[in-house]
DNA sequence: TCCACCATTCGACATTGTCGAACTGCGTTT
DNA sequence: AAACGCAGTTCGACAATGTCGAATGGTGGA
């Protein structure tokens, strides 16, 4: 988005919304007045007007304040807003009834992946990502299947940005030479594999999704403790999640 | 939430976020400022602002706009910053994977029940809830649990408000006096239990939960297919969900 | 009872948000 | 190829509003 002129009580407004993802304690408006740099009644009428449309709310008992529900409705709106989110769910839910693991489904914002679709399953309880989370691309399946399938100018730029590219797991690739090498294995299989690179004692398996236009805008992965997938596991995995991405690709 | 003074423009840009509720389709400007009864040129300075942020996004191609994945973010937010989430979510897994049903967590707002948290069971594939998305309170166990548990002034404005009760499912209590007599039947055995009541097909069987002040603040289900559920079955789904809700309302 | 501090309100005024006019770009029609 | 229509975007004047310091009210602690 080109720089533009931006209203600046709206800006501030959001900058409160924000503040809360960085903790989880409920915040006073005093703190949130400090935190921001603004006098208090300024934070208290944008507060005010947060609150008023559910987008806060005010714990009577302490006056201090936490983020609304509207939130979390406008989150559901997104999804159902979004043709591959519509069109991958189904696929999802196959493929979580098949595996018992996690689904998820993300795609690429500013170089990190973002996950907008999560399907539990129920092996892998201790899968602690979550819908609106973001992570790296290097190392995470999805990532890397969204990099492979990326225009190459966009592609340097973006693992200019990830450099040094740091250790996450016991697996993490950090040489941007064999990441590259990677990148072309994953083109060549179309399928890309995240085996204990980012979080230790994780597998995941994704493959991309394509629009009309054959680029990569989404990627869609089975994800599990690396304990429980045999490599024989790994293929039938691998099979039905690029079966399924390639359906969904032909059907947005 | 007293009335209080409104920043009109931050105003203006949640109603803009707010379209997106109401539809799947992406918005242009001109579309955005109609609906809202703003000039073009206003239109265009708080969707500028809102894209920037990434609660907005446009696509490149015909310039339209779309929610933008920061509100998938906050949304997470949103549910980490809740201690009632956050205590209830491993005893939502646990419930998942004893039944493989659909699992959901849900508080009260404005007369409504809201899901804060929903796990996927595998054999509930059509329960079509989603995190965010809002229920009315008479036909559904939760929203019953809830108002079973509310104070008598609270509970008396809110039925108010419901008239008439309207008919969902073979099952929906249309009389208040019929609802009013299950409610007590809830509160003697702390479980609510929807049979067809909101949608057909669909059981329901959930709890309250309770702050260390006794109010009712939230309440956990498992539900799935009627057809899927024996009475034997029901009993015991009851009995795990009121020892969750048990649980979780010590913890909290 | 007094004190400290936060929430909330008030009102003056400086800043900004609004919007009509104009410009740019693009697809369609002639 | 030129003209037209309409949407996106920019510009600048100015009225409306958002900002904030001062004041008030409320509450918990000493």
């Amino acid at each position: 988005m080109s720089e533009g002129r931006v209203i600046q009580s709206v800006a501030r407004a959001l900058k409160i919304l924000e503040l809360f993802e960085r903790t989880t304690m409920d915040l006073s408006v005093t703190e949130i007045a400090n935190q921001l740099g603004l006098s208090k009644s300024t934070a208290y009428g944008l507060i005010n007007t947060l609150a008023q449309k559910g987008y806060l709310e005010q714990n009577p008992r302490d006056s201090r304040y936490s983020l609304g529900l509207k939130l979390l409705r406008l989150g559901g709106a997104v999804q159902r807003h979004s043709i591959i989110v519509r069109r991958a769910k189904p696929y999802m839910e196959k493929l979580v009834q098949e595996f018992s693991e996690t689904v998820h489904l993300t795609v690429e914002r500013n170089g990190v992946v973002v996950y907008i679709e999560k399907i539990h399953g129920e092996r892998a309880v201790f899968v602690q990502s979550s819908v609106g989370a973001e992570n790296p691309m290097y190392c995470t399946a999805v990532g890397k299947c969204l990099l492979a399938f990326m225009d190459e100018a966009k592609l340097g730029r973006l693992l200019k940005g990830m450099l040094p590219l740091e250790r996450r797991a016991p697996n993490t690739i950090t040489d941007v030479e064999e990441l590259r090498r990677e990148l072309q294995t994953i083109r060549e299989r179309g399928i890309g594999i995240d085996d204990e690179e980012h979080v230790p004692g994780l597998m995941c398996i994704a493959a991309p999704i394509f629009n009309h236009s054959g680029e990569a805008v989404a990627a869609i992965s089975v994800s599990g403790a690396k304990a429980g997938i045999s490599s024989k596991l790994v293929g039938r995995i691998s099979e039905k999640v690029a079966w399924s991405a390639q359906q969904i690709s032909g059907s947005i």
